[in-house]
DNA sequence: CTTTCGATATTCT
DNA sequence: GAATATCGAAAGC
């Protein structure tokens, strides 16, 4: 754990996802560098879990930053969230995509011996699953302290900005001519404004491999 | 290239 | 009963 990873993810989740583009999350054998996020923002946010309140389910999504939010997707597949914000907020930013970097063998144990490397990690239930993220488990523990399964890590570049300029600067900074170019835009599979341009809260590595293809919400408007 | 469909837990109407 | 922060395979253009 470190000041500057304590200092991104003091700020809500639209400010703190692009900072996560690069950094890793490390545990249970296998370690992804994240190049695809999105941010969802509590209350205010019609697509949030949080929006219509705390429920057994999503009750993690209301903790401390740095807590880990699961859920069980269409019944089926496990999503991971970084909690971030003041607590209470019910902000995360649900990790879609990354490169698995070591424990490759591993990744690949849980998600079948004909995936691509490319293919281990991406979309929000691959990923969830190459780290092999159990509800009843892991819902709730922390990414800070290493009391938890997973250890998020920023990259050293975004670190040392964030420790010299502040959080929000430094993701200014990286949204506005970083590189490798980070994009922007409309989160997948959110229905009604939530998921049109006015939430353009999916944030990306610009060409890497391991981000999902785009696919639009039947509802979606924008 | 695009659209459709099945698997199915949790929540809302 | 309907919708959903998904995925992969199959079918149609």
């Amino acid at each position: 754990m470190t000041d500057a990873l304590m200092a991104l993810l003091a700020e809500p989740a639209p400010v703190a996802a692009p900072g996560l583009l690069g950094a890793t999350i490390s545990g249970k054998g296998v370690t992804v560098r994240i190049t695809e996020v999105e941010a969802y923002l509590g209350a205010v946010d019609p697509g949030s879990h949080g929006h219509r309140g705390m429920t057994d389910r999503n009750r993690h999504l209301f903790g401390a930053p740095g807590t880990l939010y699961a859920y069980r997707s269409y019944g089926i597949h496990t999503c991971v969230n970084v909690v971030s914000g003041p607590e209470g907020t019910s902000s995360g930013s649900l990790l879609r995509g990354g490169e698995v970097v070591a424990g490759i063998e591993v990744a690949r144990s849980r998600r079948g011996p004909s995936v691509a490397d490319v293919a281990l990690a991406r979309g929000p239930g691959n990923l969830g699953l190459a780290l092999g993220a159990v509800l009843g488990e892991d819902d709730g523990s922390s990414v800070l302290d290493g009391s938890g399964p997973y250890v998020l890590t920023l990259g050293a570049g975004l670190e040392a900005r964030i420790a010299a300029v502040g959080p929000v600067a430094a993701i200014d900074e990286l949204l506005d001519g970083g590189a490798p170019a980070i994009g922007r835009g409309p989160r997948t599979g959110v229905g009604g404004v939530a998921g049109g341009a006015a939430f353009p809260w999916r944030s990306w590595l610009v060409g890497d491999p391991t981000v999902s293809a785009y696919r639009r919400h039947k509802g979606a408007v924008g």
